[in-house]
This record gives C-alpha cells, structure tokens and sequence, in this order.
DNA sequence: TATTTTGTTTTGTTTTTCTAATTTTTTAAA
DNA sequence: TTTAAAAAATTAGAAAAACAAAACAAAATA
C-alpha cells in the first residue's frame, strides 16, 4: 500500500473540491439555459473549438463517438448547431454553432465565472502568474502520465484565445510583463 | 462583455485538462472494475466518508435524491455496499461498504495514480507545499462564490486522512516542516 | 485492386438523471 | 399534546446519456 503524504492527501481533496465546484457549476448553467449537463458541455467545448468535427469533440469529452451521435442529434434538432460534411474528408461531420447557439452561450448567466475572474484579476500581477504556474505544473504531473490526455495536441481554439505559458518550476520564475 | 486576460485563459484551460483527465480517470477505473463511472465514483466517496447518508452523499456528489437511491439500490444489488436505518433518526439511511465492496476498490489498479503520486513525492518538499497552497488557493477564489460548496464542511474523513491546510498567499508563506 | 483503417451512424440495452408525488420521521408551533 | 411544517428517503414515470456491437462509407495503404 502506498504511502500518502498529508500534503499529497489535502492536494487531491482540493482538486475534489474544484471538480465539485466545476460539476455544480455547469450543472446550474446548463439548467438555466434548458439543456442538459451534456448538452450544455458540448455547446461550451464546440464555441472555443468550432468547427470541430464530431469524433474530436467525442475525444474531448471522453465519450464514446455514438454517445456524441446522440447529444449532437438533439443539439441539432433545437436549432443550436449545424452538422455539415467535411469537403474534404467526406468521413468527417463538422459542427458550428448556428447564430441561435451562440446567443445562448452569451445569454448564459455567468455572474458566477464573473466574481471568480474579477478575484483572479484582483491578484497581484506575480501571483496570478504563480497560481498559473502551478495549475499547470500540476497538469503536467497528471497529463504526461494519461494515455488519452496524450494525443491532445492545443485545447481550445488556441490561435484565437490564449497562448500555453510553459509550465515553470517556481524557482525558474523570473519576472513577467502582463501579457494583455 | 468582460475582459479575459490571456492568464486567465490559460488558467481556464489548465483545469478544463485537470478535469478531462480525472474524468478520463475515472472512465477507467469504473471500467476496469466492471462498474457505472456514477457507480464507481459513489463507491469512492462511500469509501473516504463511511457511514455516509444517502442524502449527504447526493449533496457531496451534485445529485437528487432520487438519483443517488438507484445508484445505491444497485450497488447493493450487487453486494458492495450495505443500507441501513440510522438508529438515531430513522428518516436516514446509513450507507457503507461491504468487504467486498472494500475489496473492489482495493483491488482497482491504481498505477496512474501511483505515477502521479510517486511524481509529486519526487518534488522538492517546499515545492509540494507551494503548489498545494496555489491550488487551496484556486478553491478559495471559486469556493467561497458557490452557493452549493458553501455548506460543505469537510470532504473525505478527516480525522483519519488528512488536515486541512489553509491556503495562504505566497507571501506568507514560510518554512515547513515536513508533516508526516 | 484489394485490404485495412478511419469517421460516423444505427441498433439495442442499461444506467443515469430528473421532476413530481408519497411515506415516514423529526422538529416546531399553537 | 396535538397539529403543522420540515426533512430524508423512496417510488413512479420519462427523457436522455452512455455504451457495445454491428453496419456503412470514405480514405489510406499494401
């Protein structure tokens, strides 16, 4: 049996507590809007990756390609997205937004994600950029060692949202300019 | 339409990568195990809070009521776990793990998790306690903002786990020892 | 060309998840 | 104390999620 050191056992009860708080989270949201958790997560990961195809999207999520079938067939029938054969790959079915699906993500009450953000924002410049530093080391400590978190390349739409800063032992920290 | 500096941003994306790979995780397990992703998640949380209401367990894991009583009609269904009325208050269900059960869980291979310890163990001990601090942080900039994680007292059984340390600005930080 | 691989859908089944209503027990009020 | 309200769990019923297995078409490879 392998030894956990206090330290370990409160990270992974932290990292409980923010996956509870990101479940309930989009729970409330999805409910707000009138879709399902699923649907509403799917919404969300097609915004900041659009157009994606239906197999990336499934990856994404961890969820079998039928599964994703489903929950784009519904999304689908309420108007909020557009299934459209790849051109050039006529396997690939690719999906956007409609206008209607994009109103909804905007309309989506986000007070919630506003106060964090404005916390965030409230920190000194050096630590949000610790805190980042440290989020992303401890990614670093789950990700290499996940088969299936391997292959994922950039997530989110990268070119058009925000730059990987590379994830740094502190001691390799130096100062840093506000990026934006 | 508020401002999102790229920090943030790759804040966001670094625990959208946390979440995908636990969830990626626990796909896993519940599939190795032969069990539900709900089913095998209920059995954790049963196993770090035993004896555990129904009721608080829904509340620990962002379900109705009715939706945690199918879960555990079938987990008792088959063996791995027991309800009974609390002695004390007879509306409460008392649920725990039967050895079985225990043993499922034991039995679970764990060696992604074991790297992912063995990798945080291999840190500097300073550095363990910094990233804990940063993400003991990150749970108090989205904690204290969630209604639902508000009356949430403590998660996991403390007293035979761990201590909660308190999430300090890096600034307070000083030496420590080490806890165990 | 034939074969394999890739991407998606279809089919069929189990499980999750919810809402609304009901039962039992506890607590609070009159 | 009796009654009313609140709390905890279950039941019933229905939509959706989730999966495996099989089928299908398009693309890549031998």
């Amino acid at each position: 049996m392998p030894f956990k050191s206090d330290t370990y056992k409160n990270l992974l009860i932290a990292l409980r507590q923010i996956l509870k708080v990101t479940a309930s989270q989009s729970k409330r949201l999805a409910k707000e809007t009138g879709l399902s958790t699923a649907q509403f997560i799917t919404m969300q990961t097609i915004e900041s990756n659009s157009p994606v195809s239906a197999g990336t999207l499934a990856r994404e999520l961890n969820l079998k390609q039928a599964t994703m079938t489903a929950v784009l067939i519904r999304l689908e029938e309420r108007g909020l997205i557009t299934r459209t054969r790849d051109a050039s790959d006529k396997r690939r079915v690719l999906v956007s937004l409609t206008n209607e699906g994009s109103a909804m993500l905007e309309a989506a009450p986000t007070a919630l994600q506003n106060r964090i953000e404005d916390r965030f924002a409230a920190l000194e410049n050096w630590e949000q950029h610790q805190l980042l530093a440290s989020i992303q080391r401890v990614v670093k400590l789950m990700d290499a060692e996940d088969p299936e978190a391997a292959p994922l390349l950039e997530f989110g739409n990268l070119s058009t949202t925000a730059t990987i800063v590379q994830a740094n032992t502190a001691d390799e920290q130096e100062a840093w300019d506000s990026p934006s």
